[in-house]
DNA sequence: GCCAACGTTGGC
DNA sequence: GCCAACGTTGGC
């Protein structure tokens, strides 16, 4: 794995938690995640320190709202046994985790957001997974060339 | 609200 | 192990 330092996009739809949320709240557990390429990164990629994009997906407008960091290393989804969670799964339990998540902070929250459209129309931003049609991934890795890029966008209001 | 794209499930 | 059917995501 290493210590050089990853970045990730991470969606959220704001109504269910936004980027004001994290802001409000300091520091969130990224509960809930039930996608098994997502679940690999965060167990297996993630690393304390990571910055993450924060991205507002299902919403108008639609981008990156502002930036996180990973705080702590990942552990057991324990909403994956609970029979009463949104994310409830059957298969999961104390024994047998099957999901796992992260602990997130806030670190800033755009003056405004970066639009979708925004982004794709900036040239450097090419190859950028969320720009990619079809492309559902929760938690996507990022180059750091792109979250710099976006983070100056973002800085830029 | 529509629907394309995708991941997952389950019949065979 | 294939693949059609299904449910979900998420932009528009």
């Amino acid at each position: 794995m290493g210590s050089k330092r990853r970045f990730w996009l991470i969606k959220s739809e704001p109504g269910s938690y936004s980027i004001a949320d994290l802001e409000r709240d300091g520091r969130t557990s990224w509960d809930g995640v039930r996608n098994y390429q997502a679940r690999n990164f965060m167990r297996d990629e993630m690393a304390v320190g990571d910055l993450l994009l924060f991205y507002h997906s299902s919403t108008e407008p639609t981008g990156v709202a502002g930036i996180g960091r990973v705080f702590g290393p990942a552990y057991p989804d324990y909403t994956a046994w609970d029979a009463n969670d949104k994310h409830y799964d059957p298969r999961a339990s104390k024994e047998n985790p099957v999901w796992v998540m992260v602990d997130v902070e806030f670190v800033e929250k755009f003056p405004a957001v970066v639009r979708l459209a925004e982004m794709k129309a900036a040239g450097e931003l090419d190859g950028m997974l969320v720009l990619k049609r079809g492309q559902r991934l929760s938690i996507q890795p990022v180059d750091e060339a792109h979250f710099k890029a976006v983070r100056k966008m973002g800085k830029r209001g």
